[in-house]
Parts: C-alpha cells; structure tokens; sequence
DNA sequence: GCGTTGTTGTGCTGTGCGTCACAAGCCTAC
DNA sequence: GTAGGCTTGTGACGCACAGCACAACAACGC
C-alpha cells in the first residue's frame, strides 16, 4: 500500500473518495520535490495530468513578449492545479512555477478524468472548486482594476491575509516585494513605499517571516481608498 | 410541447441532451426579455438559476467603491451564465447588465444542478465551458497586465474581433468607447483617441454598425507594442 | 574574514494618461 | 423644425508612478 495514501486523503478533492479508489490510482502517482524557482509546468503543455500541491507554495505566473513577467495567482497547500488541461485538453494558457521548495504529485490524464467525471460527486466536487477558482480570479481582476497602485498593493494583502487562531490577522511566508509588484501590476519600488507607508502608519509589521497585520479594517480601507499616503 | 425546445436544442450546454429531457425542463422555463442597460442578475443574488442567452449581448460588470464601473466580459449568444452561484450556492460576484436589447431563459437550480451533474456527459460539458471561461479570464488577466493603456485598448479590440465568412475581420456590434474603457481600465477619452490613430493608421475603419479591421496583424503588433503612436 | 547574490530602501526625472472642459455629431421624440 | 439625450472628438493641465541609479542590508558559501 502506497505511503502516499495518508497525503492523498488530506487533498480536498479526494476527501469523498472511498479507500478503495485512492489506493487503486496512488500507485501510479509520484512526488516531485521542486526548488525556489522552478519551472512546474510549462505553458503550452497539454498533458502534464492533474498537479497536487503537498507541501510549499507555487505562483502561476506568465510572460509578456518583452519579457515582463506578470503574476496570476498562488497556489497552497492541498490546491490541486493543471486542471484546465486535463479537461479540455488544449495548452496550459500559463507557466506554473515554485515560490518557494515544494512537493508535489501527478495524476496521469486519464485517471484525473475518471475520477472527475465518473462519479456525480466527483463532479460536482471538480466544479466547485474551479467555481471557487472563478471567484478568485474575479476578485483578482476587480483588484488589477482599482485605479491607484497603492490601492492594489493594498488589496493584495488583504487577500493574502489570514486569520490566525488567536485572532490576529498574518501574511505567512510573505512574497517578495518583487512577486508582489508584478500580482498587482506595479513596480517593485512602488510595493516597498506602499510597504513602508503601512508600517509608519502602524497597519502592519514585520516579524520574521510573517507580515502580521495590525489594522485590517484600515488596510481594508486603504485597498478602498480611504487612506491615501500624504502628497509630500 | 414547449415553442422552447428547438431554440434549447441551439445552446452548446444542451447539444449533447436527448430530447426527452429537454422537454421535461422546457415547461419550466419562460423566456425574459429585456432592455439595454437593465440588469439582469443583481451581485449578491444566490438563486437566480442558470441563465441562457438567446439573442442580444450582456456584459458582466462590478462597481468600486467609488462608484466606477469595472466591465468583466461579455457574454453572447448562446452562451449560458449565472453557474457560479448555481454549482456552489453562493452569492453571485457580480451584476449582469444586458448592453443590447437581448432573450433570455432562466432554468430553476436544482433542475440546472440535475443536468450538469447527473451524467458524466452533462459534467464533461459544464466543467469543458468552465475551462472556457477561465481561458478567457486568463487572457482578459494578461490584457489587463499590458503596461500602456494604448497597448490594452488595441488587445481588447483583438479580441472582440470575428472572422467573416468573406475572410474579413469585423468587430459587429462594437461596444461604445465608454464599455471598452471600463473593461481595459482606462479612460473614455483615451479609448477614442486609439481609436483615432488606428483609423488614421488605416488599421480599422468603420461602416455602419460594424466596425472593420484591416490589418489584423498590425492590430496585434500594437497590442504587442510593436507599433505605438508618435510622441508628439 | 571576504565576495557573491538576492532583497529592501530611497532620491530624482520624465511622461503617460486621468481628469476637466467643452465642442460637435448623431439619435429619438414631439 | 427644436429640444434633450447619448456618443464621439480634442485641447490643456497636473500628478502618480515607472524607470533608473545606487546604497544598505541579509544570507549564503568559502
């Protein structure tokens, strides 16, 4: 019986699958472990199968024709990913690469569709969780539209906030200004002002590697435009 | 039996349907019509069902706080919408306003979860329409992240144009310069002045209510940022 | 210690384009 | 016709911000 099995359960989108059927395909899966930078998938690839994020953090990310590399979304832990391709087997529209060491597992095409579509369960479960995907690439695309970059840049931490147990809101292993900037459409230095704005106003602070925020409804605000840096 | 079904038999969601289940669910249906400009389903609505698009044009759209209007994208004959709040049940990202006077049909949820989850065919072609529209999100993301405004005009209008049967390509119906600046994010007046130098460019012209491209390829440099207007 | 490489912080300059303002068409209505 | 809507066209102003340059770190290896 594979190792894998326990990992596998963990995945939201077998978490309504029977024993059985987990331990018919985890043979034919393998980890991937991957470094900072990575390349995962590659666009234009068409059967990279059905990505399992285990562990890290992946970014999809992709190019302009002048080199400029523009950010889509994160993926986290448990996330499954490639998805469209297995689907409707057309080219992955988007490179997929590691922002930070990760492990990760494949499912081959076909036995990702089985378990898609076989099933009214597994149906349903594939479309919401690309339902939930929709949704944030709306929100993702409501915040590229807001008119300032301060806004933006405030809009994106306040989606990558979370709330912790003890009720404190924290950014866990927090991008660089860099991978930032090009989520929001900006330029790096504009992230680090924006940055610096917010701590001398208190809203958030470094620890570590978590950003902890202190005012979420002003950084709320601020991704509304609210609050505004000074003009001098 | 229903005036409904052939125009059901019509829509891409229903061609792989057999025609007993169609005329189970068409009774249920009644068509809608409305007006430019009316909204058709509200933001924040939760069981407004599964939307069909007979004839017309919507466009779905949001409002910052600030009251500006945010276009999403457009959605055309045939085509269905409102599947987000309808596969997960929750409340609807966004407003649906029609942009032309348009038909449209509305089929009740659990009826519209029944045909997409039932059989593995009605789950194939819901989650394959599903990859569609994230397709069109990922391009629509990359338009947006194009550095000049001029550049995200020039896509945009790439992507509204149709090949005709003639091997001309058109953009029919085209969008008031007010919609295609809501929806690449810029201002009205800096969609009119693109406007005005790809007509003096030759690179479209207009006729009537089409608006024609005569140079597709340079259409797609300038979005590239191959081509760009002179300095002063 | 030293060098190397990646990230963050900050000043300056030029300009793209948002915004305001207003003119000129083009509808439909009456 | 004239009036009142929309939509399109064009000039002028000002500022947010991209881009450049460089300094100050931190983290790693040797």
């Amino acid at each position: 019986m594979s190792i894998l099995i326990p990992i596998l359960q963990g995945l939201r989108l077998f978490d309504s699958l029977p024993l059985a059927k987990l331990a018919e395909v985890a043979p034919t899966m393998n980890e991937r472990r991957v470094e900072r930078r990575e390349v995962v998938i590659k666009r234009g690839e068409t059967d990279a199968g059905l990505g399992f994020l285990i562990e890290g953090r992946l970014q999809t990310v992709n190019f302009t024709l002048d080199g400029k590399e523009v950010g889509i979304d994160f993926i986290n832990n448990g996330d499954f990913f490639g998805e469209l391709s297995v689907i409707d087997g057309k080219a992955a529209p988007e490179y997929i690469i590691a922002v930070a060491p990760s492990r990760l597992v494949f499912l081959r095409r076909d036995l990702a569709r089985e378990l898609m579509f076989a099933t009214p369960k597994g149906a349903e479960a594939i479309a919401t969780r690309m339902a939930e995907r929709m949704r944030v690439a709306a929100s993702h695309r409501a915040m590229l539209a807001l008119p300032s970059s301060f806004q933006r840049v405030c809009a994106q931490l306040a989606l990558l906030a979370q709330h912790t147990t003890q009720g404190k809101v924290v950014i866990v292993m927090p991008p660089t200004h860099q991978e930032i900037a090009i989520m929001v459409n900006t330029s790096r230095e504009t992230v680090t002002r924006t940055l610096q704005f917010l701590q001398s106003m208190k809203v958030v602070s470094r620890a570590g590697n978590e950003l902890v925020v202190q005012e979420p409804q002003t950084l709320q605000q601020a991704a509304d435009g609210k609050v505004a840096p000074a003009k001098a």
